[in-house]
DNA sequence: ATATAATATTAAAATAATTTGATATGTCAA
DNA sequence: TTGACATATCAAATTATTTTAATATTATAT
């Protein structure tokens, strides 16, 4: 069963809601394994700490947040850690806002 | 145009999502006036301090929250102040994260 | 094995949200 | 008008969240 509070906790600061657009955008992963050929979307770190100006320590924080809360999911890739956004758990979300409050 | 974040931050506790869960499920108002027959759903501040046990000043200050967030109208009704559910933002709220996310 | 690079964890400080009790405002009824 | 009741606001105390800097962990490449 969905923790609609705790999503909706996730979904409350303004850094994380950046983050869902970006990984919702993305086209094309960042640091890509040379010589593999997956180019799944997908963003690493890097890329949100340059996108948003961040330290990595912040970037990492917010990243659990949004992970622990089944927003995104995550995929070690080489030595990077690879985020994609988890749109089933956002489908279930607005599900049971849909049911509580018979939408 | 909605803040969605805002919204979530509304959303986000626990004692505020009991509160719209009350409001979506009220069949009858409390706090009848005598005399008029308008019993429209809807709850006064009342029915809230004695169903999740708070005290009055702390369900005024969630409801000025779900209220600042779109999510709650107000309307004063004799000396009592009912609130509604606003389903509308709720239905704003979930259009503009399906396009945010491409769901 | 060592050095380098990316991410995770931790503890402390800073900031923000919530709770409470006291008081203020507003409405109705006598 | 006064008294009673419902809600609003305020300031202080509490609690929760976020940010930072330092350090630890993990993986890769040489």
């Amino acid at each position: 069963m969905i923790d609609t509070v705790k999503i909706a906790k996730a979904l409350s600061d303004p850094i994380r809601y950046k983050m869902m657009l970006m990984l919702a955008q993305s086209e094309e992963g960042c640091c890509p394994i040379p010589g593999e050929d997956d180019q799944r979307p997908g963003l690493c770190n890097c890329e949100f700490m340059s996108a948003l100006g961040m330290i990595q320590s912040r970037v990492s924080y917010h990243m659990k947040e949004l992970v622990d809360a089944g927003l995104v999911k995550e995929e070690p890739r080489g030595k990077w850690k690879m985020y994609f956004i988890n749109t089933k758990t956002l489908r279930q979300y607005m599900e049971q806002l849909t049911q509580d409050f018979a939408l």
